[in-house]
DNA sequence: TTGAAAGCGCTAACAC
DNA sequence: GTGTTAGCGCTTTCAA
């Protein structure tokens, strides 16, 4: 492979000049250009990034640490990143994390080994990460967390979109409204929660956790949550999933057992992915803009690696909400 | 931040035993690797992959050339490269080309400027690849491609798998059976199309291009279809769509034109999404073992970096025909 | 078993 | 405007 070196023989000028043939070509005389291009092309010089990085302390990568990237809402954000990334002259270096805190860890160290130069977070930041995340001397940014992340993030406001949603439900006439919620400590789903109830208690509707059930943002467990709710003597006429696929999994539940929806049964989901136009009945639910959420984030981590200050430590991005077939006043 | 000169400081060794004691433990005594080792512990020492990167002339990423990350299949195969990339000790760099050639061209310069040391690539092979990608001097897997590539692949027997998928719905008693193709270049849709032709002519069936509607794999695409399938005179009674996502909007297509699945029309798709399990009707395909081709590729490509021979150049991996509630028999 | 030193390809003072 | 040279952090020959 060819090098520096060699393109300054063949050019017949010092390697320092190649280097700013390179790199800063107007501190290079339009002769000593000429002759450095056209040994470039002889050769088929391509300079090694290897060690250019090397000699600059930095990779040109990031890291996205993705919770799960065969989720559609994910995998959309990721390529937001890469878009903006691109463009700035960044690679995106890929970490699924499954959830796990471990794997996690597992990632970070290629920043502390200089594999990556800074972090995009795709999940909502938890009580423990302080140590790993807070006052750390890498650039994190958080996208489509929740409130309350303490380095710079981009998000919607979960629990406003969740809130929107039940009022919705409520302004059909329903009152007896059930929820499938993430795990319990998910911030995303506590927020969310917190956007339910604030729509409940707005409308004078009493809170009853027989109603709220657990799941964990898979289809598989909207539809678990379906069954349980089929069974109840006293069911609810709607529900809201907390994400689209607990929703999907949820419609399937609950057709299997029976029911039509919205006929008997109206459900909601969260975060418009592009399935829930196609699925029957299609979805009513909140649209994120993922693929803003990505650029953004890339935006955000670039100015910090440019060591330029922000603006801001919390960018919220609108969110809007979709009404589709799914929902549908209560029968009396 | 510390260097190996500073732990051999601390430790009161040469650099060189610091190096050895971290890549080739056996070559050092006792003694010096636990000073050594306080010493790392005391500063906090990382090593700089940037450095040992360097010297190596390895970046230990190799690149992932996907068509589009937001497909569910596509990403749930990069979740299996990740995988295996990550056991092997290499990072993943992602490349989303968005089926642009240009754009692909952008993502191999990370080739020539060593910050990868291989491609795994999520298309077929086309013609034109030639000069991109055959008889070239880094490493290169082909993952879910089709037959005829010339470099090492993994995939399934598509042509066998589209046929299985008519050979039912002929026994089913269908014999005007349409289909939604990808775009015609498309290598994959070739060799679908190909064992779409081999059951109908097995079965002394026309082949009838009327009925042949081409796609592009999107949702939107499928819908489209479906609605063109709607206003023909001589409906066909069943419809294979060459991949899932063309099947879903197909689904719904053909459901807001007021026909039922499967009573009115057969519907069939390709690679076995997670929500074809959740759709209504479920979904009738071909399951692709999308993790398994990933983690296949993956290993292929690193043997192909340890300079190891392959003993094969093509590796088939089994699908799994998925029979469920889209098909059934054709009305009398 | 250990250390001294060269060198990977590049950039950036510094001197001319 | 151009060249010489030191050095980034690491591995590895070679010699002791």
């Amino acid at each position: 492979m060819s090098n520096i070196r060699e393109v300054a023989k063949v050019a017949g000028v010092s390697i320092a000049t190649v280097s700013r043939a390179l790199s800063n070509p107007e501190k290079v005389s339009e002769k000593a250009l000429k002759k450095v291009q056209d040994a470039i092309d002889q050769i088929g010089y391509k300079p090694n990034m290897l060690a250019r990085n090397f000699r600059f302390h930095r990779s040109y990568a990031i890291l996205v640490l993705v919770p799960d990237l065969a989720n559609p809402f994910f995998s959309t954000v990721v390529k937001g990143i890469e878009d903006v990334a691109r463009k700035k002259g960044f690679n995106v270096l890929l970490g699924d994390s499954r959830d796990s805190l471990e794997r996690e860890q597992e990632y970070l160290k290629l920043i502390d080994t200089r594999q990556a130069d800074g972090v995009i977070q795709l999940r909502p930041h938890r009580e423990g990460d302080e140590s790993t995340f807070v006052g750390t001397d890498f650039p994190v940014v958080n996208a489509c967390g929740c409130v309350g992340t303490p380095y710079p993030s981009v998000r919607i406001d979960n629990a406003a979109a969740q809130k929107t949603v039940v009022d919705y439900l409520i302004s059909l006439g329903h009152t007896r409204i059930g929820a499938i919620t993430g795990l319990s400590d998910n911030a995303h789903s506590k927020n969310r929660l917190k956007g339910y109830k604030a729509a409940l208690e707005q409308a004078g509707i009493p809170y009853d956790d027989k109603i709220v059930i657990e799941g964990d943002y898979s289809k598989w467990s909207g539809l678990n949550a379906a069954t349980q709710f089929t069974h109840m003597d006293h069911r609810p006429t709607a529900v809201v999933a907390f994400n689209d696929q607990m929703a999907i999994g949820a419609v399937k539940g609950f057709k299997s057992a029976g029911l039509s929806i919205p006929e008997d049964i109206s459900v909601t989901g969260f975060d418009d992915l592009e399935v829930a136009k196609y699925i029957d009945p299609t979805l009513t639910t909140i649209a994120q803009p993922a693929t803003e959420l990505g650029h953004t984030a890339m935006n955000l981590l670039h100015r910090m690696l440019e060591g330029q200050e922000l603006s801001q430590q919390e960018y919220i991005l609108p969110h809007e909400f979709m009404v589709r077939e799914s929902t549908a006043a209560p029968k009396r």
